[in-house]
DNA sequence: CTTGACTCTGTAGTATACTATAGAGTATAG
DNA sequence: CTATACTCTATAGTATACTACAGAGTCAAG
């Protein structure tokens, strides 16, 4: 009983064939089994493994830190103290990240309910509503835009 | 008065003073005025700017998408209900990146809590927490290690 | 008024992450 | 069989986002 090959990892993944043997060139999926004729045959669980690598990467993770997050585990060389330490940091970093989203989605909310309410309003750009959710004094003019420039 | 020279932006922002001239070539921060010597000569609010940029590429965002986060606004040619649908769009985009956040984070956390608990549990990578915590089924061996391959 | 730090433009080089192509072999429907 | 769709290795090319010169001018302390 076979596995899959790598055109139907690609088609299930969304990720191309290529990308796939990049991510097997750096060491982020392992070396599949071989048919005889020298094809690739992938087991099922491949397919979340490559789904977690898009995703991660699509959160900012470079394909290095994708590494070390994929390989955490304990083991001879890894005491269980030194996972923990790791997964923590790990965890403070998506921490980081999730408050950073969380001020760009409210400023963006602000963004939106300032468009909504009346018709055009003005200048609104992002940058200022970002801004005001910090609690931020400045107000000055951070973009440029055609036709736009009228306060000195 | 004179504002910030390109150095001074740079030691502010953590950033580089060439990356700064790139972000401007790109046109995420506007050109600046220029002394009488041709030095550029900042704004204060430039290093919120910067400051954004850099979180915002820590997120996930390419410099076109940060951009178009930047230049959110309602001018002549962008209707009101036009700058409301990409800005919702974007709040989407944010959302998920979020929910991925605490997926991973959750088992990050699954994996934390098996490490402090006993001793070393054998093997208990990162995957299989994010897999045990969607209530996934799959147990399976997702990551080779040395001393960890059995293959026939 | 020199010296060392800073800035200018322009061009070229690097790291990361793909993406495409060549030339050959393999699988499978008709 | 044969056509065409897929896969193999190896190598080269591309996009993005910097990063590092070179060669010349500017600034500020002593």
């Amino acid at each position: 009983m076979n596995g899959m090959t790598i055109g139907k990892v690609a088609s299930r993944t969304g990720v191309g064939i290529e990308t796939i043997r990049f991510f097997e060139r750096q060491g982020l999926i392992a070396e599949p089994a071989r048919r005889p004729s020298g094809y690739r045959d992938y087991p099922p669980d491949v397919i979340e493994r490559v789904r977690f690598i898009k995703k991660a990467k699509e959160l900012g993770f470079s394909l290095r830190e994708i590494a070390e997050l994929l390989f955490l585990r304990v083991d001879n060389d890894r005491t269980c103290a030194d996972v923990f330490d790791r997964t923590t940091a790990k965890i403070g970093e998506i921490e980081d990240k999730m408050r950073e989203l969380e001020r760009m989605k409210a400023a963006l909310e602000s963004l939106a309910s300032a468009c909504t309410g009346a018709g055009p309003t003005g200048d609104c750009p992002f940058l200022e509503a970002l801004e005001r959710e910090n609690g931020a004094r400045a107000h000055g003019r951070l973009l440029a835009a055609k036709g736009d420039v009228h306060e000195s």
